[in-house]
RNA sequence: GCCUCCGUAGCUCAGCUUGGAUUAGAGCAGCUCCCUUCUAAGGAGAAGGUCGAGGGUUCAAAUCCCUCCGGGGGCACCA
C-alpha cells in the first residue's frame, strides 16, 4: 500500500530500486515492508548487515509520513507503517472501490477454453474440477484487467459417440420421461458400446457407424441429433449450477471439415507427412512425439480438429493475446504437437500464444475414474451429496424459510466443492475424500463463507456506517488491516501464475484474521461510538474483500447460513 | 527407452518461478481449555517434520544444478 513512499525514502538516500526489490517480511516484528541488502552486498563486496545499518542510519523520516519507523535488522532494512494512516488509506480505498478493489490494468484479450465435456458421455468429477479451474482463472484474469472470452470445446463426433450410438441401437431405445433418465441411459449405452468394441465383429459395426456420423448420414443423424441435444441440455443445467456461462460453444463436428482442409495445406507445405496411409506429424526433430492427424480411413483425429478449432479461435474475436487451454495432463504431448504445427503454419498468429493449463487427475480413494469402466463419480452426484450433508448437519437447524435453506445449502455445497479443488495447486492430483469435503472444518469453502456471513450479520444489525478512524488499534485490528491491504498484489500474483490457490490461501488468512478480530473486538457494543464506527468500517471492508475473493473463486457469497 | 507432473508432520496440503530474517507454515485426526457476550460451521494452547535419498553450486538450499529411488500421466491411426 505504501510501497511508493518506501521507494521515495530509499531514493532520498541514493538507492534507486523498484517494487520487485522489496519484500513482505515473514513476521510482524520485522515490520511491514523490507529491503534486503544481499544484492548491494554483492555489488559493493561489503557485509550486507553493515550496508543495511548504513542505510537505516542515513534515513531521516519526514515529520509527516506514513512510515513510522525504519530499522536495520540483519541484512534487511525494515519499514514500519503508521497503522492509523494505513487504516485510513486502506478503508478509504476498499470502501470506494468495492468490487473493483484490487482491479489491475492489464489490457489483454485472453481466450480461456475449458469444460469440454463430450456429448453422449457422463459428466464426471474431473469435468467439475476443469470448470471450477477455468471459471476461477477467467475471473482472476478479468480482475487483472484483461478481457476474457470463455470458450468450451465439446466433443460430439468420433469413436466415443459411435460407441454410444451403437449401444443405444443394441439396447433398444427406451421411452424416457426425464432428462436424468436419458442421461443415465446414455451412460449405459456407452458402456455397452465400449465393451462391443473389444469384439472384432461389433468393432467394425462401430467403425461403420462412426463413418456415418462423419458423413452426416441422414438415418444416423436423427438419433445423433436427438441424443446430442439431451447431453447439451444436461450440460447447460450444470453450467448454470456452477455459475458459468460461455461466450462460445465449439463442437468437434464443426471443426472436423475445416481441420481436414488445414491438414491438406500442412501436407503441401511439408509440415505434415504421409505414413502407412495416415497423415502424421513427425516431431522428432523438435524433440516431440509422432502423432496422427488423419487416420488411414480418412477421418480427422483430435489433432486435425484442433487445427480447425485454433483457426476459428484466433479469427473470431479480433486480436487475441493468449489462449489458455484448461485440459488434463494426459494431453500434454498432444498440445505440444498441435501448438508446434500451428506455429509452423502461421508463426505470427500462433507462436507463444497457446498455453496448456494442465490440472491434475481427480481420483477417489477407490482408484482412478474412467468412464470406460463405468465406475465414474458423476459431477452432479457429488454436488448433491455435499448439499444433502450440509443441509442435514447445519442448515436445517436455522430458523429461516425452507426455500432459503435450500438456496443457502446449494451455494455452500457448490462453494465447498469448488474450494476443495482450488485450494491445491492446479497441477496437483486430488484424491477426493468425500468425508473430508463434507466435514466443512478448517481451510474450506464453508469456513470462508461463514466468515463472510459474520460480517453481514453485524452490518445488518448496525444499519449504517459512521466515518471515524481510531488511533489506538488492537493487534487483531492491525493484522486485519494489513491483510486487507495485501489483496491487490495477491490478485496480480494469481493472474500472473494462473493460480487460484493464492486466492484461497489469502481468503483463508483473511477469514482467520477476521475471526480473531470478531473474537477479541466487540463491534456493536464497542466502548465508544467512534470506535464502533471505525470497527463497522473495518467489518464492511472485510466483507467486501472476502466477497471479492469468493467471486474470484467462482463461489457465490451468502449473507446467512 | 524417451518426455512430463509429483514426493514437505499420522492424513490432506501451502511455501519452490525471483535461494536469505538463529523457531519450515496451515488444516484435519488425537490431547487441554473457552458459549449469560455481534451465528461455537468459531477462538486459545500444547504436541507432531532426516522438506524422498545422495552429491554439487553458494557466505546461505525445501527452493538452483546433477544422479538415483518411488508414484501418476503420455509417447501413430481414441478423444
Amino acid at each position: 500500500m505504501f510501497e511508493n513512499e518506501v521507494l521515495k525514502i530509499l531514493k532520498s538516500v541514493g538507492i534507486t530500486i523498484t517494487r520487485e526489490n522489496l519484500e513482505n517480511p515473514p513476521q510482524e516484528e520485522f515490520g511491514d515492508l523490507s529491503f534486503p541488502c544481499f544484492h548491494l552486498s554483492k555489488e559493493q563486496k561489503r557485509n550486507p548487515n553493515e550496508i543495511a545499518n548504513g542505510i537505516a542510519s542515513k534515513i531521516k523520516l519526514p515529520r509527516v509520513s506514513v512510515i513510522e519507523k525504519v530499522e536495520a535488522r540483519g541484512a534487511y532494512v525494515n519499514f514500519f507503517y503508521n497503522y492509523s494512516k494505513l487504516a485510513t488509506t486502506v478503508l478509504k480505498e476498499v470502501l470506494a472501490k468495492k468490487e473493483n478493489y484490487g482491479k489491475g490494468k492489464r489490457k489483454q484479450k485472453i481466450i480461456v477454453e475449458f469444460a469440454h465435456p463430450n456429448t453422449h458421455k457422463l459428466f464426471h468429477i474431473g469435468h467439475l474440477r476443469n470448470i471450477t479451474t477455468g471459471e476461477s482463472v477467467s475471473r482472476i484474469l478479468e480482475h487483472n484487467g484483461s478481457e476474457v472470452v470463455r470458450a468450451n470445446y465439446q466433443g460430439d463426433v468420433g469413436l466415443h459417440i459411435a460407441k454410444c450410438l451403437w449401444g443405444i441401437k443394441n439396447l433398444g431405445m427406451e421411452k424416457l420421461s426425464s432428462l436424468d433418465k436419458k442421461i443415465e441411459f446414455l451412460g449405459k449405452a456407452y458402456v455397452e458400446g465400449n465393451k462391443a468394441y473389444e469384439n472384432d465383429n461389433t468393432k467394425n459395426e462401430i467403425i461403420e457407424l462412426n463413418r456415418k456420423v462423419y458423413e452426416k448420414n441422414p438415418k444416423v443423424m436423427k438419433l445423433w441429433k436427438e441424443t446430442r441435444k439431451w447431453s447439451l441440455n444436461y450440460f447447460d443445467i450444470i453450467y448454470k449450477r456452477v455459475y458459468t456461462k460461455f461466450d462460445r460453444l465449439y463442437f468437434e463436428s464443426e471443426v472436423a471439415e475445416p481441420g481436414l482442409k488445414i491438414t491438406k495445406k500442412a501436407l503441401k507445405k511439408g509440415i505434415l507427412t504421409t505414413s502407412e496411409g495416415a497423415t502424421i506429424f513427425d516431431g522428432e526433430k523438435y524433440g516431440l512425439d509422432k502423432r496422427v492427424f488423419v487416420n488411414n480411413l480418412g477421418f480427422p483425429t483430435y489433432e486435425a480438429k484442433e487445427l480447425g478449432l485454433a483457426e476459428l479461435e484466433f479469427s473470431e474475436f479480433g486480436k487475441v493475446d493468449k489462449c489458455v487451454h484448461v485440459v488434463g495432463p494426459e494431453q500434454s504431448s498432444f498440445f505440444k504437437v498441435t501448438f508446434k504445427v500451428e506455429e509452423l503454419l502461421d508463426s505470427k498468429k500462433f507462436k507463444d500464444k497457446q498455453m496448456h493449463l494442465a490440472y491434475g487427475w481427480v481420483r477417489l480413494k477407490e482408484g482412478k475414474m474412467s468412464s470406460r469402466l463405468g465406475n465414474v463419480v458423476e459431477g452432479e452426484w457429488l454436488l448433491n451429496e455435499l448439499k444433502k450433508n450440509i443441509l442435514e448437519k447445519y442448515i436445517k437447524k436455522q430458523d429461516y424459510s425452507e426455500k432459503e435453506k435450500l438456496e443457502v445449502a446449494e451455494a455452500v455445497a457448490i462453494g465447498a466443492a469448488k474450494y476443495y479443488f482450488l485450494k491445491v495447486n492446479v497441477s496437483s492430483e486430488i484424491s477426493f475424500d468425500i468425508n473430508e469435503a463434507i466435514s466443512m472444518e478448517g481451510n474450506t469453502g464453508p469456513y470462508i463463507q461463514y466468515a463472510y456471513t459474520r460480517c453481514c450479520s453485524i452490518l445488518e444489525k448496525a444499519k449504517k456506517l459512521g466515518k471515524k478512524t481510531s488511533q489506538n488499534l488492537m493487534p487483531e485490528e492491525k493484522k486485519l488491516i494489513k491483510i486487507l491491504s495485501l489483496f491487490p498484489e495477491i490478485v496480480k500474483k494469481s493472474g500472473d501464475e494462473l493460480s487460484p490457490t493464492h486466492i484461497c490461501n489469502y481468503a483463508y488468512e483473511l477469514s482467520t484474521a477476521f475471526s480473531n478480530f470478531y473474537e477479541k473486538c466487540r463491534v456493536l457494543n464497542a466502548e465508544t461510538e467512534e470506535l464502533k464506527n471505525f470497527r463497522l468500517n473495518l467489518v464492511k471492508s472485510s466483507q467486501i474483500v472476502l466477497g471479492n475473493c469468493l467471486k474470484l473463486l467462482g463461489i457465490e457469497p451468502v449473507e446467512k447460513m
